[in-house]
Order: structure tokens, then C-alpha cells, then sequence
DNA sequence: CTTGACCTTCCCATGATGGGAAGCCCTATT
DNA sequence: AATAGGGCTTCCCATCATGGGAAGGTCAAG
């Protein structure tokens, strides 16, 4: 199998197969005369266990750790755990930092008359004239209309 | 005030200023006869104003936008409201994707006995063993498809 | 006059991916 | 056989936003 027929059949670029290859994630493949990498079933199974991992937004560097547990026959479902329970919590924080951004920007563009006016008071916010509900959207009070 | 002092009083790095200055963002600051830079309440505003925006997850791009629209007295709100709601947009697709990776990786880890043992479903489902559960969870993607 | 804290420009690195050029190799069609 | 095409190779560059650091100029205080 060549790269292209590779790629085809785990969803990863050749572009990036080879790049897998630079960084050291996968061993290098075998070549053929003609210096052509040639692959078989078991670097494309490693391939697809890639493109799962990524998919499922771990890193390369944690994907590489998966790939060493999955591997390696004696190892501790602990440790395969421990790395998706961090990456978990690192998508959560993500999560929740950008819902932060979601409601202070969609109560900045609810109080935005979005006409052919030129007052808004999302412009107010990043101009820091908080006077809508900068620094995340007061909860309590300050339900401010204006149109 | 020289770049260090704009820095502090902005939260904008000095780095980040001489970057922003160089790719157009931000008009080039005027010069002392030593060469420094030189900032004044005004400069220190619009680069307030980036941080803002930039907390709030605007690409520098868009934050361009803001900041003409921002400077432009007889901007329309809706132009505005635009550029606010396709950010809006796009950050909730994100976080959908990655609300679909947690829940994914959530199953997979309560499945996960995360003990001494080798038998891990995790590895199980990036090996594309999806024997875990059915994969009702995940069709093989947690990806957005986007079109 | 030295020391240290600024400032300047310039280059490099990140993470993961794509684009594209130059050149070699193989196969199929003329 | 010659040529066209597509696939392969390596190498360099671009992205996006930011930081690190070197080499050297400048200024104020001791």
C-alpha cells in the first residue's frame, strides 16, 4: 500500500502521515525501491487509532501517550484514564470559558438595537463604557435597556 | 509614555503592541528623538479596546472590524451586531463539538475500570473495537461536519 | 563611568495543518 | 518508443497569536 492508498483508507493526509512520521508519532515506514513508503494493515490501524484520538481533541503529544498504553500489553487502564480524565477537564474549562464569552456577548447584542443607528452599546463594552454590563454580565441587576 | 508604560496601562503586552502595529492593526505609534515609541491616553484606549475584544474570543481580524466601526462615528449598530452574532455562532459550534467530545470521552471513561488492569474501553473505541456500548454515543466522529 | 532597566529590531518557536514547487517514478495511451 | 498523467519524494512557506531571546542603542542613578 502506498501512502495515498493509506490515506484513503484511515481519513489521514498523506501530508500528515508523513509529518506523523517527522515528529517520531508513528515509526517510519517501510520504503520500496523506488523510495516509495509502503504501508499495511497494522500502520493504517495505527493511523485510524490517530485520527480517533485527534477527532476526539486530544493532542498529539497526548495521542502519542495513548498510542504507547494501547501498545503496550501490560499497561494500567488507570493511566489510559488518567489522561482522558485531564483532557475532560481541559475541554471543560474550555467549554466554560467560551459559554462566559456567549452570554456576555448575546446580552451585549440583545440590548443592540442593530439598525441603521449608530449607538451600541456592544461597542460601549469593549470601549470599556461598562455602563451595559461589562466583566460578564452582572446576574443580579442592571437589565438595561436601550433601542 | 513610553511602550512599557501603554503595556501596563493597557494589559497589552509591549510585544504584542509593536506586533499589532506592524501587521496594520493599530496605527504606528509616534517617535521620540531616541527612537522610542510613544503612547497617549488615546492610544492606550484603542488598545484597551483589542484586549477587550480579544478576551471576548474576536480574532484579530474581527477585531479589526470592531475597532473601524468603533472609530467610524456613522457606523450602522447592525454592522456591528453582525460581526457580534457570527462570532456568537461560531463559538457555540465549538462548543457543541466539544460538548460532543466530553460526552464521548465521559462514557468511555465511566466505562473505564481505571485500575491495575490492561482491559481499557477508551483504547478499545480509538482502536475502532467499538464493541463499548454500541457506540450509540459516538458514530465514529465527534466531528462537525461542515458544509 | 558603570550598572541596570529600559527601548529598538531581528530571528525563531509554538501546534497542526495545508499549499505548492521541483524533480523522480510508474503506467497507460498514442 | 515517446509522451502524458498522476503519484511519490523532499523542501520551503503560510497560517494564528503569542512568547523567548539575542544584539545593540539609550537613559537615569549611583
Amino acid at each position: 500500500m502506498n501512502i495515498g492508498e493509506a490515506s484513503t483508507a484511515s481519513g489521514v493526509s498523506a501530508k500528515m502521515i508523513r509529518y506523523y512520521e517527522e515528529i517520531g508519532l508513528v515509526t517510519p515506514a517501510a520504503r520500496t525501491g523506488n523510495n516509495y513508503r509502503v504501508y499495511g494493515e497494522a500502520e493504517v490501524h495505527v493511523l485510524r487509532f490517530i485520527k480517533r484520538a485527534r477527532s476526539l481533541g486530544f493532542s498529539l503529544e497526548e495521542t502519542e501517550t495513548l498510542l504507547k498504553l494501547w501498545q503496550d500489553k501490560s499497561r494500567e487502564s488507570s493511566a489510559v484514564k488518567d489522561v482522558a480524565t485531564a483532557h475532560i477537564a481541559d475541554l471543560e474549562r474550555r467549554i466554560a470559558e467560551m459559554q462566559g464569552m456567549v452570554k456576555t456577548l448575546s446580552h451585549l447584542a440583545h440590548c443592540c438595537g442593530g439598525n441603521h443607528r449608530p449607538d451600541c452599546p456592544i461597542l460601549d463594552d469593549l470601549a470599556g463604557d461598562s455602563s451595559v454590563a461589562g466583566e460578564s454580565v452582572s446576574p443580579s441587576g442592571s437589565e438595561i435597556q436601550m433601542t
